[in-house]
DNA sequence: TTGTACGCGTTATCAA
DNA sequence: TTGATAACGCGTACAA
């Protein structure tokens, strides 16, 4: 009792152990912790009270001391941009992926005034064991570096070939776009101009979708290439370029839906309806793109599908040590929304 | 040298230690600790050496380890939503805030599948000394509970009233609608409307700004509610009601950016202007509404601000245990852009 | 300047 | 079914 007592004082102070909910049941540390991991080894009584008496002091086990002790860790490190667009929600997949294999998250940020050397830094202090890199601006020997250095498999989503050393998560950028350069020329456009982003990291093959796609359908490319960036105001660049010409096309196709929403208001704010005037397609089925007033005809590349792929590829490696990485594909599947129509002339 | 090549041979499985970096140079691993923590008591050759070692070891402290040996904790917990529009950029605040402070910073998202019961389980795992929860739906019962359960300083940032359990950090929102009444009112206009959110946490505070502003200046109030949500959806349903009615406001004031985008998405594409026929107003400054095809006036919360100031209460309480919670209010300044102008019967 | 001994909270191995 | 003991990587007295 007066050990007891000590243990539930001293407990008040600092977060309750193992040690405290034994104390306070007047068992041993190890069998509590049997009790909580539901292992053989405890009876169903001890294990209720356990239970009971974790609830009650507001135990929560220490997940350091965890990792420490057990030789494998079962961390999953996620580098993500917080401000960008589609990787939160790639994220938001990576959560119930990771738990339904056991598997724990530890988000680090990669800011503006946070490199992704320090991001990468602090996973490796959290002994991850795998590490998921999404939307890096990174480039392969950059990435290549970190996957050797830290010693842990890393997966790159968002971009990248098949290499030997991390696995990559993409979406089909160039079957998406050609989904949407066909239904454009479905509903009988024939000038579609692209507007290519070339910041942004998978460009390439979204452009190389848009121009086979055209080739293949006998119809002459038109590229609009924007100087730097790749959200809303490259878009707004675009449909100034678009705006300044003598006649404008039937339709635009925006690398990506931020650009695509950039065009949109340019144009609109110009008296150019949309899409009576203009048929306007996105990439990446984004929040703003469902939204009422935007109601973007767009591509959708899952970004829950693009997280759980991660994590699988990630628990692949760390399972199987001699795994080589792989390069997982996701198929987009085009959205039609109230953004694309037929052109006008052949309305008539 | 065998000692030495069997730790180099085990190295090369695990993330190295201290103890290989230590069998590596021969030395005893409390002297690489105090070298790597530039602590007295290790020469300058040795400091070297062991710094050398370190980084072509691939050596990076164990966090979990280490906060197991020391008695306080230096852990940040954050909370936040990775869809959400400015708490991102709170998130970018809190990291050189904290480290300023001499702090890490543990992210936990809440998602619509993760709960916030779970980011807290998970944050308390991880021992964190505080926990700041940024933008959340929980009400203050459920913020209470929390920071009563946890035994760990809490902050809330966003909305609350000052209170006996948990810090709150906030934008001052009645003096920032305030001054954007203040703003269209000096330009001419006389029927100001606001779209009010209620749905959005600090909905009240700036919903006052308004009515108190309005009645100082005896003007009429005149408040759009809309039925749920707060983002671009509501401010679209809101610009839909306000264009079924007889006339148009000549101002439009939106409880937030996002809200304010709706609105304007809806009314430029039925060929209303902005700001020819109606000036528009919005709240946060978000990314959005910088964009030139946007363009909005708006009230600037700082979120970098928000963020240091959270992190500061954090420390505070960490650091003075009989410190009683405050509220921090962040005053907010109007960012004057291209969305106001004075209605066209002041301009005659 | 360097090394010894111990403990943080947990899990794992073994014996009772 | 339970309990003693060791170990994970690190920091910190204290001794050499």
């Amino acid at each position: 009792m007066g050990v007891d007592g000590q243990r539930d004082a001293a407990a008040a102070a600092r977060q309750p152990t193992m040690a405290d909910i034994a104390a306070h049941l007047g068992i041993s540390r190890q069998l509590v912790s049997l009790a909580l991991r539901q292992q053989p080894g405890a009876s169903e009584e001890t294990r209720r009270r356990v239970a009971e008496a974790a609830g009650q002091l507001g135990y929560s086990p220490h997940i350091g001391a965890r990792l420490l002790r057990q030789s494998r860790s079962r961390v999953i490190g996620v580098i993500f941009t917080p401000a960008h667009a589609t990787e939160p929600e790639i994220v938001e997949g990576i959560y119930p992926a990771a738990e339904n294999l056991g598997y724990h998250v530890v988000l680090s940020a990669h800011t503006p005034s946070r490199s992704t050397e320090r991001a990468v830094e602090e996973l490796l202090g959290h002994r991850c064991a795998a590490m998921v890199v999404i939307g890096s601006n990174l480039d392969h020997p950059a990435l290549r570096s970190i996957a050797e250095r830290s010693h842990v498999p890393v997966v790159n989503v968002g971009f990248g070939r098949r290499n030997p050393h991390y696995d990559v998560v993409i979406s089909a950028g160039e079957a998406g776009i050609a989904q949407a350069t066909a239904h454009l020329a479905d509903l009988g456009h024939q000038g579609i101009v692209y507007v290519n982003l070339p910041a942004m990291p998978p460009a390439r093959p979204r452009l190389n979708g848009y121009v086979r796609t055209m080739e293949k359908l006998g119809l002459a490319t038109d590229v609009v290439t924007t100087t730097d960036g790749y959200t809303e105001e490259a878009g707004a660049e675009a449909g100034r370029l678009l705006l300044g010409r003598n006649t404008l096309p039937t339709a635009v196709m925006a690398g990506n839906d931020q650009a695509a929403v950039g065009v949109l208001h340019v144009l609109t704010r110009h008296g150019v309806r949309v899409p009576e005037d203009v048929s306007l397609t996105g990439y990446d089925d984004s929040r703003m793109a469902r939204l009422s007033s935007v109601d973007l005809t767009t591509v959708r590349q899952d970004p829950l599908l693009m997280g759980t792929a991660a994590v699988e590829a990630a628990v692949r490696r760390v399972e199987h040590a001699d795994a080589a990485p792989t390069r997982t594909v996701i198929e987009p599947t085009l959205v039609v929304r109230g953004s694309t129509a037929a052109p006008r002339a052949a309305d008539g």
